[in-house]
DNA sequence: GATTAATCATACACTAGTGTACGGATACGG
DNA sequence: CCGTATCCGTACACTAGTGTATGATTAATC
């Protein structure tokens, strides 16, 4: 690899492989989680309400950056199956209330053993300086897109 | 920062952020090529398009990994907006061959800068050595995920 | 050469996301 | 109070992805 590689370069890749990383990511974990019989989005719902329970319909979709409508077909579906019950709230009429349901309480501890066995997968032959290293960098792009989509906004 | 923190830790971090920067890199593109009347999926057509014009429906989505249902759609709703014109093969009457419309060989050219602009904005602030680490670490996830796609396909 | 395989595009059903609009309920300003 | 503004969930229309099935066509095999 010669030394006078331009940031360029690792610019464009990057482009591309944050894209490829995050689709492959996303596509592998659904094959991960395929026999629990959830989706990643479902997935991901349970796991905010295992943290508080009860959470508001447009609180979740906050939390999960999603927009409303979004959350109210998962809910939908979540409903469906089983794993979660919309309750209407005692004083705000307009507000419902999202509790899980013993089905999906059972499924939790399940989904933290393979998320974490997940991870351990994906991130093999990764010294912890690589990681720290992409974590930073991964962080700061971060930060660039939140102010890139502030400035947009407004 | 402590000199403790464990693999264990940006492990955990690493999956928000894939996640985080991905999503957020999605809808800050979304955004930015708003005015161009084109969707990143159907961006991302063309943009291949741009590289070898004439391509197969089936040879598309395989390129972008991506179902030939999904791009039977998108090559739809492409041809409905003028963009690409689908034309019966010669000598095997099953595939359609895509070809860009004038109207779009205008479009590459803006995108081209656009996405070139996009790129220098969220990578602000990041140094070539960063740069260089993070690339390797997604190449190395990448590598892990085709691995362990591969692993469950059989 | 007829039968069987594989391949190409597509139809259908589903999950999941977007934006907009809207009705019901609450909160606030006058 | 009363009107207005805001908020909550949802209906509708759209883009985009999945998996499965199917009809038409081509390729392969016996």
């Amino acid at each position: 690899m010669p030394k006078a590689m331009h940031s360029i370069d690792w610019e464009l890749q990057l482009g591309y492989l944050i894209h490829d990383v995050s689709r492959l990511r996303r596509s592998a974990f659904d094959r991960c989680i395929k026999p629990l019989n959830v989706t990643r989005s479902q997935w991901w719902v349970l796991a905010y309400l295992s943290r508080e329970d009860g959470m508001t319909q447009t609180k979740l979709a906050e939390e999960l950056d999603v927009g409303k409508v979004a959350m109210g077909g998962l809910i939908d579906r979540l409903e469906r199956s089983g794993f979660v019950r919309r309750e209407a709230d005692a004083t705000d009429r307009r507000v419902k209330r999202i509790f899980l349901q013993p089905l999906s309480k059972r499924l939790i501890v399940k989904m933290r053993k393979i998320n974490h066995e997940f991870n351990q997968q994906i991130l093999a032959n990764l010294g912890d300086k690589e990681l720290e290293t992409s974590a930073k960098s991964l962080h700061q792009m971060k930060h660039n897109l939140l102010k890139y989509l502030e400035s947009v906004e407004a």
